[in-house]
DNA sequence: AATCTAATTCGATAAACATCGAATTAGATA
DNA sequence: TATCTAATTCGATGTTTATCGAATTAGATT
């Protein structure tokens, strides 16, 4: 399964009609699966499917037989703040567009940056599309600007001057974007 | 098109990787579908067919071959307050209606308790309807019921015990809805 | 043990969706 | 007209997901 993002698991437990009703049973305060299933009018094997996937996707607590929502966990999806491990990535970069989506989460943020130069470079090529060529942008905006990537701005910022991607003034005050990279 | 299906679409359309990049490159200042497929290294063929679904949900706009997000439809959707009322309060009377909609936050919790107690009154009719009349609930089962509608679910128990829309046993070990209320 | 209910698993079928090659259209340019 | 590029449509394929009947398990009760 290549789906180890949590938040788009998590919108997709929320694009399916039936589940939300599940959910909407759960805030009523409904709690057994029987109970769910007869006041929705759905087979209790539904039911279950259905809580079964809310709970892997955490929104939704067991314990002994009753069901709940787990509503630390919604908040922290809600604000995109999970813990997770970034495992795999051991395949080569072969393709650009395979290093993208194995770094890139779904909200355009990067989910680590590569060590690898090869994969970097396809990263920071990704990354400094959004400056413009004709404009000059201070230290801070620069920053301001990476944040939308990665919290480490000053890691990709130094990444993008090393590899020529951008360049900078001796006294580090201004920057832009050089031509071809 | 209903309310319903709209921000469902919504959802799926937000449940795609791929859509939520080309989301991002719009954002960026991407316009044509070309711009946005060579950022993207994705065909064009393919980021038609992504911004054809998100034009249909309505979060991106098109004009003369360039491409938009349109931020106010969006900011809409976020809210769940598409064009449709909220259908759980048309069948409030008039006060008791405005009394919820200062109150309630768009998910459904509460943004403060009110002192007055006419408000109050009018909140607690409302919270108290998650409970089933012919149940009874733990002390526990309480506080994770109301939490869904504020954190301080003591007190929100005790104004409902206090003002006759729920019973306890005198130990407090045992709660249930009172009729009438 | 026999039985009852709730919960879970299996497996087949169908519907939905993504993916991609290839062809087609529309508009501009030469 | 010929040509180029961007945009769009078609259709075949494979993958995922939903849906449901049916059987099985687990736990409690008799």
């Amino acid at each position: 399964m290549d789906n180890q993002n949590e938040v788009m698991d998590f919108v997709k437990a929320m694009a399916s009609a039936e589940r939300l009703r599940v959910i909407g049973a759960l805030v009523r305060g409904n709690a057994t699966q029987k109970q769910i299933a007869e006041q929705l009018h759905v087979p209790v094997r539904d039911v279950f499917q259905h809580l079964a996937f809310l709970s892997h996707v955490g929104v939704v607590r067991e314990e002994a037989g009753i069901y709940e929502l787990d509503e630390k966990a919604i908040e922290k999806l809600a604000r995109g703040q999970f813990e997770g491990t970034q495992p795999e990535y051991t395949d080569q970069p072969e393709d650009a567009r395979k290093v993208l989506k194995a770094y890139l989460n779904a909200d355009g943020t990067l989910k680590q940056i590569p060590m690898d130069k090869k994969k970097l470079l396809v990263i920071l090529t990704f990354v400094v599309d959004v400056f413009e060529y004709d404009a000059t942008y201070t230290e801070k905006e620069v920053n301001t600007i990476l944040r939308r990537f990665n919290p480490d701005t000053a890691a990709l910022r130094r990444y993008l001057v090393d590899h020529g991607f951008m360049a900078r003034e001796g006294d580090g005050s201004k920057y832009w974007r050089v031509k071809n990279g």
